[in-house]
Parts: C-alpha cells; structure tokens; sequence
DNA sequence: CAACGTAAATATACATCGTATATTTACAGG
DNA sequence: CCTGTAAATATACGATGTATATTTACGTTG
C-alpha cells in the first residue's frame, strides 16, 4: 500500500508567504511521521506528500536527510520535561530516568532516533544537568559524577531499547527453541524467563537501584540536604 | 569511488562443485565484508563482486539480505571466547565483559550488528552462562541472578557502543559549541570533559565496579566458594 | 550411456530511495 | 516597473533489494 499519488498539481515556483514551508513545520511533521510509520519507512518523498510539496523542496530547508533526521532527535529531546528535584538524590536520579523511560514508551519509533544522534549532547543538556544535580547532591566529586552519571544513562538508554525493540521479539520466541536452549543451557534458559517474563517497570526499577545502591556502598556518608 | 565492474563474464548454469557458493562461504564473505566497509555500505551487489558472482546468487543461500545478516551476527558471536571461571566472582563477571568490549573494539563495525540482530539470544549463550555461573558464585537467588545479568549485560553493550559510535564524534566537537554550553550548563560543560577525556578503559571498568558493589551491598554475605 | 529433472548460476527488470540539476514562478526591494 | 532571488516543481541519475525468466551442467535414473 504504497502512498498514493493523490493529485498534488502544483504550480512551480515561489509560494505565497502563508504557503511557504518552515524548517520548523519540516521537523515537526517529520516526528508526527516517523512517529506513525517508523524510521524505516520514512522516506524524503513520504515526508513531502504529508506537507503537500514535492520531496525536492524540503531541500530549501535542509541540507539533506540526515539533517531533518538530526532536527527530529533534537525537538524530541527538547520535550522531555525534567523535573526539578524535590526529595532525596537517590529519587532524583529515578526521576529523570523514569522520566525518560517514559518518553520510550511513548514514543517507541522515535526513541533510537532522538538516543542516537549527534545532536544528542546539545539537547540532552537539560536531562543531563537534572542527573547531575541529584550526584551533586549525593555529596560526589565532579569525577564520582561523571562516572554515576554515565553509568546510569547507558543503563537507561540501553534498557529502554532493549524493551521496545527486543523484548517483543523474545517474548514471540518459539518454546521449540526453548527446550533445545534449555538442554545445554539450563540456567540460561531459565534466567531467560525471569527476564522477559516480568513487569519490565520493575525489572528497570530493580536494575537502576542497584547501580545506587553501588553509588552509596562506594561513597557511605553523603551530604545531608 | 564504486566498486568497478571487474569484467565478471561467467556464464549462467550450474557451476562445478568446487566454483560452488555455500552459505557459510557467504557468511564469513559477509562478515569480512561489514568488517571493512561498515553496514551501511554492504550491499548485495558489493557481496557478490567480493565472491566473483552475481548479486542473485546469493539468493540461492539466504532467504535475503536480513538473513544474511542474521547469519553473520551469529558467527562473530560464535567466535567470542568466554573464559572459563577462575578467581572471584567479580573478576570472572569483569572477564566476560572484557571479552565482550574487546570483541567490539576489534570489530566495530560488526558489534552493533551482533548485539541488536534477533539471532542474539541463540548464539549469546555461551556468553550468557558465564556470566551467570559468576552470578550464582555470588550467592544470587535465581530472580537476583537475572536482575544483575541484565544491568551487567546492558550497561556493558550500551558502553562499549557509546565508545564505537559516539565517543569519536563527541571529540571532535567544536570548541566554540562547548563554549556556548559552558554558559547555561556548567555542571553539565565539565562533566562531559571527564567522561569523553579520560582513558575509556578505566572508565568502563569503574561503571561496571558500581554495578558490582551494588550487587554486593545488596547481598553482604556471598558463598564461599 | 542417454535422457532428464533440478540446483545454481546469470540476465533482465522494476519500484523505491536520496539527491543533483534545471526550470519555473511570484514575492520583495530598488 | 524591473529585476534578482527564494522557494517551489520537473526531470534525471545511480544505487539498492529483489522478483522473474533464462541458461547451464551436475547427478540420477532408465
């Protein structure tokens, strides 16, 4: 089901003022797009026909794909709200990773796009600087930080994806396999199941405080607020 | 600079049994293949020129490129060594991950492939178990044992694709751009010195060391072994 | 040993993709 | 009003994955 041609006969040349496009307008559509449809199937094209312009004219707005992909990366990342801390650095730090946990389920097609590209440590700043605050707080120095803050963000990020993009596949995973893992695996085959069986909320939840709770173990006695 | 046609004038028909293709011919010409030029510049007709065939005839083997693909995610998992255990079970946790961050710095162009394709729980066992087998030294209960494989397993894949994909791109940011960061983002400005800085290796190993401490911190009192 | 079915290759073709280039149009500034 | 230029269309090119048709020679069977 290929999207149809649906009659765009346009004139060429210069659109009115009120016609024209705007980088802006190119962007967000893109994100409604690929939001929709998935990266994958998200074509300059594609994106011209919803804007009602032929795919050429995106051109006027951006160097080329991969600067519209990098401008969706960053308008998502630009509305994930932070929230300024309140309670201890421990639930901080939860805040903001619940925070864009959420974002990924939300947005389960736009996720690896706004994780991955470059544009990523200009418009993560926010997030960043809120996971930083929380460290500070737990009474870190800037390089105790640095290291908490890294290890919590892959740990996030990668557990995100994990369960968009793989955790469906897994759980749609013949039992035929299964019990051939399970002969020469056996705890493998088993973990398996704790893993992809669970309430992934709780999966996250538990993985995460064990990185704090190795934060504190390594550092005992933190600020007091 | 296209890969030039090379003059293939073979003919059509049923080659001898020795001019045959077969599918593990095909997957290790794939493996090395990505190795050299990066998914994104692997195509079937690339693959074939490499093999003195025509892009069709690969089709003869795989079901299609995705296939193909699979197949080579699988084999460079098949040829990562795990160590078998010996010392503590922190040092044998540490090990499997090292082996795995050494495979993807001697393959970065195939790591992503290995870590994302859906062949992954099948060939990853080997890895799999050992890091569990570790994990039960520890005295962890099944559920624990699953808990900490994962954050283990996550945050070393997300690291050691962080420092493939992203690291590179984060140096060579312009100074200028960090400038502008600097002003509304100190915490944020400094820290990203301290993790794109510093030797990564050190660097992974303190994450992964937070993880395991948290581990402990959890469960004081592990087996003896 | 001849006939034949079929496995494994080539040959050709198509839709789709990103985008280079050329053309057209209408607004904006002198 | 004239003109330069911004922003659109039109067209075209090279790649890509792969469907389909064709060709060839191996292996099997009479």
């Amino acid at each position: 089901m290929k999207y149809s041609a649906q009659n765009t006969k346009k004139k060429p040349g210069r659109p009115a003022p009120d016609d024209a496009l705007t980088p802006d307008a190119v962007a967000e559509a893109a994100l409604r797009l690929i939001d929709k449809v998935g990266e994958e199937n998200f074509s300059m094209r594609h994106l011209g026909q919803e804007l009602r312009v032929q795919a050429m004219a995106l051109y006027n707005h951006f160097e080329d794909k991969d600067a519209i992909l990098n401008a969706v990366a960053g308008l998502l990342l630009s509305k994930i709200k932070v929230p300024q801390g309140n309670g201890s650095w421990q639930s901080r730090v939860r805040d903001v990773a619940f925070n864009l946990r959420k974002m990924a389920l939300q947005h389960p097609n736009l996720f690896r796009l706004a994780m991955t590209r470059p544009t990523h440590p200009r418009s993560a700043l926010p997030l960043t600087e809120a996971f930083l605050s929380a460290l500070a707080d737990a009474g870190l120095t800037a390089d105790e930080q640095a290291t908490t803050y890294h290890a919590c963000f892959l740990y996030t990020r990668g557990f995100c994806l994990w369960e968009i993009e793989e955790l469906p596949h897994s759980r749609e995973l013949q039992s035929r396999e299964l019990a051939d893992i399970a002969d020469r695996y056996p705890r493998a085959a088993a973990t398996r199941r704790l893993i992809v069986e669970p309430d992934p909320q709780q999966q996250f939840e538990a993985g995460l405080n064990m990185i704090l709770a190795g934060v504190s173990a390594t550092r005992p006695r933190p600020n007091k607020k």
